[in-house]
DNA sequence: GTCGAAATTCGAAACGCTTTGGCTTGGTGG
DNA sequence: CCACCAAGCCAAAGCGTTTCGAATTTCGAC
């Protein structure tokens, strides 16, 4: 059932049958309920496509998901934070289109869903410092909205991001606070930019205690399960051991849980841990108990509000550049206390 | 540029410019190189909602996300199934469009995506017992793959899954020959296919060896960190505990290892544990050594496969319904041993 | 040369919608 | 009674492709 077609049942031309589904006041009332009546009785659904060729709009959004060549690694956050966009784009009608690209190909890829017209805006997932796709996505004009931010990037452009530095400035305090002097950082890979921000809220905060960050309590990986146990066993083994760590992702707690495990540690007691705990539905920091204490913050509301960023700078494109920042909290758990003699 | 500029550039028609690009017979080698290097030169992509709408085909595909008003999960395995079929569309030129929906309105937004002509096929996720989905899908007229199968379903259908009873009726008896007698399933929720396979193979390896399948030793819930940590607890609580466990996922499997530390038991001496192991990048079990004994099988394999199924479905639509199971492979880790003493 | 088939190329319709500008109709004010 | 206006409706022109059917050119054969 198309507009043709509805529009003969109901004896009209198809002009005045836009009119009254779109909402344009130059059609009698009567008229448009008898409309809206035939059209929510045969079912009609405007075909997209053709919609979109006639005004140029795709109603759609793309999430570009770059493949690394070398770690293969899909980021544990994206399901969530692709649930809370999705939640935004179906309420407004938008089409979600996603994209699994090699990175080496990003550019080409950004650059073809602008020329083939297939979605209005993008997501830029993930940026690191200095991020190349800031300034591409100005350059070929393509509505953006980060999630995250790109540290040292010259060009304005909206983001959504949490307070990394602030959050582990704070967590780190809060280990001090407990009587911790030796306390290591289990980071993400530092090119990445939230990485950067957690190591210099960490940093930050040892130093204005007076105490000096040491290069060998700082590891930099792939925040997985395997990578967080090798971490923190090689740091267990210093002569020096630390005897609290903040670890920059749920997961690579969990390693660092079974890493410490191994040496008879128990946590909470001969080790203070503190995670970044996005909020993961499928993997729950406790339910009733937080498991670990945490730095939280839920990337699922992220996305939500990152999808409403972005429909609203496609609603009116010269808005000014918005950006927003949320705080996590720290909320205590189990697995922290205070310096065991 | 579009296709009319780019053929006035050529002093072509529009016509012939398709045609050249499209690989049809009927133009003139010269001209077609003509075309194909002016195209490349002014970096001409056709519009896909134009393709679209003159072709009848979408060019996309579709995934939608149910997510469960009660328990608002994100399923763990989805980023990389989606990262596997990814792959499969994108070098075949087809986009993802994911939609994520309140379960509540699943059906409608499959009538949606086919009225409005949004997809030309889409991919089933999380099947359950007798899935209204397959029906609808069918009555609809949407090319679709199941990623899993329906027990009870009239229908034909296609589907890719892995052999859950055999995976898990191996690990069964795997244990058995350990020596286990008592042996826990930390099943997910029995109401999906793919638990209720597991759990069918479970028993049928016990009773083919004589056991007798303990309805204590039988936790079905969501796969989470903490819902396995609490059944494995409750499960050494009982005043003839498993000492061997089959964890349905790896997640559950780390709260069972949370559980088993709080009870001073030692994974693969104390307490045997085999998980089954999606591959999930994020959440690799071990990279060199398996930290945990695991039935395995690729869930972005899966996505490939599922992918291509789907492709080749749309491409000849009336082709004889597909199949294809996949074998998971027993691998052995740290977590398993004979039967303590 | 001429004819006809084969090789190329083109014009125009179609896909399903939006939107511009115009056409009716009925009512109002002078 | 007429000019004028607003309200309501419609015809037709796009949007950027594909594709059918027809037109043109080329070329070998007679």
């Amino acid at each position: 059932m198309n507009l043709k077609e509805l529009a003969r049942t109901l004896d009209l031309s198809p002009t005045t049958v836009s009119r009254a589904l779109g909402g344009y006041p130059e059609v009698n009332a009567e008229t448009r309920a008898r409309v809206v009546d035939a059209a929510r009785r045969h079912n009609y659904r405007p075909n997209t496509r053709a919609i979109q060729l006639a005004t140029g709009r795709s109603m759609a959004v793309g999430h570009v998901i770059p493949i690394a060549a070398r770690h293969e690694i899909v980021n544990p956050i994206f399901a969530d934070f692709i649930a809370g966009a999705g939640e935004t784009y179906s309420r407004a009608g938008y089409d979600m289109v996603m994209s699994v690209v090699p990175d080496t190909d990003e550019a080409r890829t950004y650059r073809e869903l602008k020329s083939r017209g297939t979605v209005d805006g993008v997501i830029v997932h993930g940026p690191t410092a200095n991020d190349p796709r800031i300034a591409l996505l100005t350059d070929i004009g393509i509505p953006f909205v980060v999630h995250g931010r790109a540290t040292g990037a010259e060009l304005p452009y909206r983001w959504i991001d949490v307070n990394n530095r602030r959050a582990f400035q704070r967590a780190t305090e809060f280990l001090i606070d407990l009587g911790h002097r030796r306390i290591g950082l289990i980071n993400g890979l530092e090119f990445m930019d939230f990485a950067i921000r957690r190591r210099t809220g960490f940093t930050a905060a040892l130093i204005a205690r007076g105490l000096v960050p040491d290069p060998d309590l700082m590891a930099s990986e792939e925040m997985t399960e395997s990578s967080g146990y090798r971490a923190v066993r090689a740091m267990l083994d210093l002569p020096d051991p630390p005897t609290a760590l903040i670890v920059s992702s749920m997961i690579s707690g969990i390693g660092a849980r079974r890493a410490a495990q191994d040496r008879g540690l128990i946590l909470g007691r001969d080790l203070s841990v503190i995670i970044h705990d996005d909020e993961l539905s499928y993997l729950k920091n406790g339910d009733t108990v937080p498991i670990f204490t945490a730095t939280r913050s839920s990337v699922r509301e992220a996305g939500r509000q990152a999808a409403e960023m972005l429909l609203h700078l496609i609603a009116t494109p010269d808005s000014p550049p918005e950006h927003r920042l949320l705080e996590a909290e720290l909320i205590i758990g189990q697995s922290t206390g205070p310096r065991h003699p």
